[in-house]
DNA sequence: TGACATGCCTCGAACGACAAAGTAAATTTA
DNA sequence: TAAATTTACTTTGTCGTTCGAGGCATGTCA
């Protein structure tokens, strides 16, 4: 039961998080839906993926948790750690490099014997 | 045991095999070093990766097998079917919009707020 | 009253990448 | 000629991750 957006998801989920937490501290349910917007809804992740990962970078000590209760419900923002900044800048440049490797790929011309 | 090339490689193998199978036939030993060339050294894959994607994708009718004696040696050449040529190009659809939308969400200005 | 949105959480399944190791023959090197 | 390296294919087992589905509780709107 997994796969609605195809492949390519590995570290995704966590890449995007990152990225959103570096501009702004934020709730999980909130990027839930921002994910889709800075996405340009090309990509579209549940809950079901976006706490497991902010669990999991927040026990990294890549990112901070703070229970703000608003309105009777509780929020937990998070915000990026410094560990957590050199991390989404690891990514980044790791995405950078094989999706652009995957970019010479697809657009070479025809054959390149080895 | 898993990670080398870290993150970001799902579905990547597949594509890339069929990537270079779209230009030419060729023998899997032959597409685990043509991958580090066509991707700018970006990539890499060993045989425990390329050998069960080959596997996978003849036996879904993606690809045509056919053996080879070379020099005492036995080759197995592996080419397109026309299901493996669309799949090719339904993959790289995909990587293209996924690509592009995390390509959107890095490089976007700082908060989009939901 | 009910339906729907907000907000958090967790489970289990399925998949797929990977390293490592094994086999065997040819080629190269010492 | 013996040893090491390269070619070539294969399989096993582990591990990380994504994902859907479900559950819980409160708030708002009809």
């Amino acid at each position: 039961m997994a796969q609605t957006n195809p492949p390519f998801m590995s570290g995704v989920p966590e890449l995007l998080v990152l990225r959103l937490l570096a501009g702004q501290e934020m709730y999980g349910y909130e990027i839930v839906r921002a994910v889709k917007l800075v996405t340009d809804e090309a990509i579209s992740l549940g809950e079901g993926v976006i706490y497991p990962v902010l669990h999991g970078l927040e026990k990294s000590g890549a990112l901070r948790a703070k229970r703000k209760p608003v309105n009777g419900r509780t929020r937990v923002y998070y915000s990026l750690t410094s560990k957590g900044r050199s991390r989404f800048e690891r990514l980044t440049r790791e995405w950078d490099r094989v999706s652009s490797g995957i970019h010479s790929a697809l657009s070479g011309r025809e054959h390149a014997k080895a």
